[in-house]
RNA sequence: GUCCCCAUCGUCUAGUCGGCCUAGGACAUCGCGCUUUCAAUGCGGUAACACGGGUUCGAAUCCCGUUGGGGACGCCA
């Protein structure tokens, strides 16, 4: 029997910024994987580049990941036996390989200046020639080395890459072979002794047993470097996936200007975590059987499959994003949402902080009315604007309920409406019924002619939810604390008779 | 500029040994039904193999070229 490896797979987040769904999208790959093969996810911080990363990112990464539901099994917080988990925590670790590749003279001293080497730049892009390391200080004598650093000139570490072809297998792209002779000598330390990306994630990766290294695409040329500094070492290469650009609906790189790009935003606008997650697998990714695209998380944990991926870049669809979310948010029972839904509403101040149990009740009927039209849970307040505006004097109603009250015989039904709602009050959902079953046989009116001007007075427009399920939501409204008064019934009808007269 | 990669409806995609494809599904869009209205929902329609050459009895599927797009070429990740 062959032992196979536990697969390991790590989402490596740069702490330069919020997370962004391009990253939110390698970072669920890698851990649908994990999860299918019941491997280990392991999450790294790569701060190398002191410049643009940020203590307080790293936060927020891990707070965002947390509400996707994305649980890890090694990092800064869960000590997996291979840490440190952030890269600036392993600086003595990269120190010490550099050296081995120097003392194995696989690596070298490179004291090139910046300037130097950007001059080289510019005249082999004049000549139309790919820009690379010329190679400068690869035959440098121990001598001439020693001679340079007692100068005060601290150089770089370069790999020495050898001769030939590298290649690989990606696990999405197929084979990818390269000419070393397109390949610089990747530095791997820096004038200041600190390890570049690209050495500092292969030696991690080798340290930490990576088996598969699931990235965006723009990494398929760093592969390549990567791979040369895995053969310095003598260590095994870890298989490859690469995932394909996600851009904005214009076809380019998604950016701010394309709306809500990071996963904080997302939560803040009220998408559900699974609806995010379920667009996201679905951008580059399909599961086998066809229609079937609404997928719990498990079922696409069951389903993955690295060799599923598409090739081409995905533009990100958020009218897509938004039909799923709302489909997720109808699944919903009223009640399971309104937690996630109050501070919505306590931030329209259409409810007091920290709600009451009947509050809460009563919030999630009013939900279950209206959430068949809104995508988003922050879109919920306006909605419920059919249950609490009412309040100017005479209250305002739309077009379509002022038409609707246009004709004597729709006036009628109104004020026929309103003289059996004072003698029943107060309203519940069976005396509604009965009300307008009075009005219906005092007025000869039905259908859309009864309806309709019922609908104007009570609740000042000419769509909605309907009634049976509103009228229990005013009376039993109007009797609760809130911030904004909710008017029952007979007050409603009250207010638009002037209207209606 | 040089190298690498990609290319099916407006969008995400199915298509994995070339024939079962007069190209399927989902979103969006349009129409119809249900309903007191809107929404939801049900049913149906419009809509694509970038182009040009090959290979083959047969190509969306294989090969070459063109065009278009993306990426890489850093002491960024």
């Amino acid at each position: 029997m062959k032992q196979v490896a536990p697969v390991r797979v790590r989402f490596a987040p740069s702490p330069t910024g919020y997370l962004h769904v391009g990253n939110v999208r390698t970072a669920l790959f890698n851990w649908f994987v994990a999860r299918h093969s019941q491997g280990s996810f392991i999450l790294r911080i790569e701060d190398t580049d002191a410049e643009r990363s940020r203590p307080e990112y790293e936060g927020q990464l891990l707070e965002d990941l947390r509400w996707l539901n994305l649980d890890w099994d090694e990092s800064v917080d869960i000590d997996g036996g291979f840490g440190p988990y952030r890269q600036s925590d392993r600086y003595r670790i990269y120190q010490q390989y550099a050296q081995r590749l120097l003392d194995e003279d696989k690596a070298f001293r490179c004291f090139c200046s910046e300037v130097e080497l950007e001059e080289v730049r510019q005249q082999q892009l004049a000549r139309g020639e790919m820009p690379r390391y010329s190679g400068k200080c690869r035959g440098l004598s121990p001598a001439d080395v020693a001679a340079r650093m007692k100068s005060g000139l601290s150089p770089t570490q370069r790999l020495r890459v050898r001769q030939g072809t590298v290649g690989f297998l990606d696990l999405v792209f197929g084979r990818i072979d390269i000419d070393t002779n397109q390949i610089s000598d990747p530095v791997l330390l820096r004038s200041d002794g600190s390890p570049t990306y690209n050495f500092s994630c292969v030696v991690d990766d080798i340290l930490m047993r990576i088996t598969h290294v699931i990235r965006g695409d723009g990494h398929i040329s760093n592969t390549h470097r990567q791979i040369l500094i895995y053969e310095a070492f003598g260590a095994s290469v870890p298989q490859f996936a690469h995932l394909p650009t996600v851009l904005g609906p214009d076809g380019q790189k998604l950016s701010k200007r394309h709306g809500a790009t990071s996963v904080e935003e997302f939560r803040v606008q009220g998408y559900l975590p699974e609806a995010l997650v379920n667009y996201l697998a679905l951008l580059g990714w399909s599961p086998p059987e066809e229609g079937k695209e609404i997928l719990a998380i498990k079922e696409i944990v069951s389903r993955f499959d690295l060799s599923r991926v598409s090739r081409s870049p995905a533009i990100f669809d958020p009218a897509k994003l938004n039909w799923m979310n709302r489909s997720y948010l109808n699944q919903k029972a009223g009640d399971s949402l309104v937690k996630l839904a109050e501070p919505y509403f306590v931030s329209a101040g259409l409810i007091h902080p920290h709600p009451g149990p009947e509050v809460q009740a009563w919030l999630a009927r009013v939900i279950d009315a209206v959430k068949t039209h809104v995508d988003t849970l922050s879109q919920l307040p306006q909605e419920v604007d059919i249950i609490y505006g009412f309040e100017s004097d005479p209250p305002e109603l739309d077009a379509d309920a002022q038409s609707a009250l246009q004709a004597p015989e729709a006036r009628a039904v109104a004020q026929e409406f309103l003289r059996l709602v004072e003698m029943r009050e107060p309203v519940t959902p069976e005396s509604y019924r009965e009300i307008v079953g009075q009005v219906k046989e005092a007025t000869r009116q039905k259908g859309k002619a009864l309806f309709h001007p019922i609908r104007a007075a009570l609740t000042g427009r000419g769509s909605g939810p309907e009634l049976e399920r509103l009228v229990p939501l005013y009376e039993d409204g109007s009797r609760l604390d809130l911030p904004r008064k909710v008017m029952s019934c007979r007050e409603r009808l009250r207010a638009v008779l002037p209207v209606i007269r």
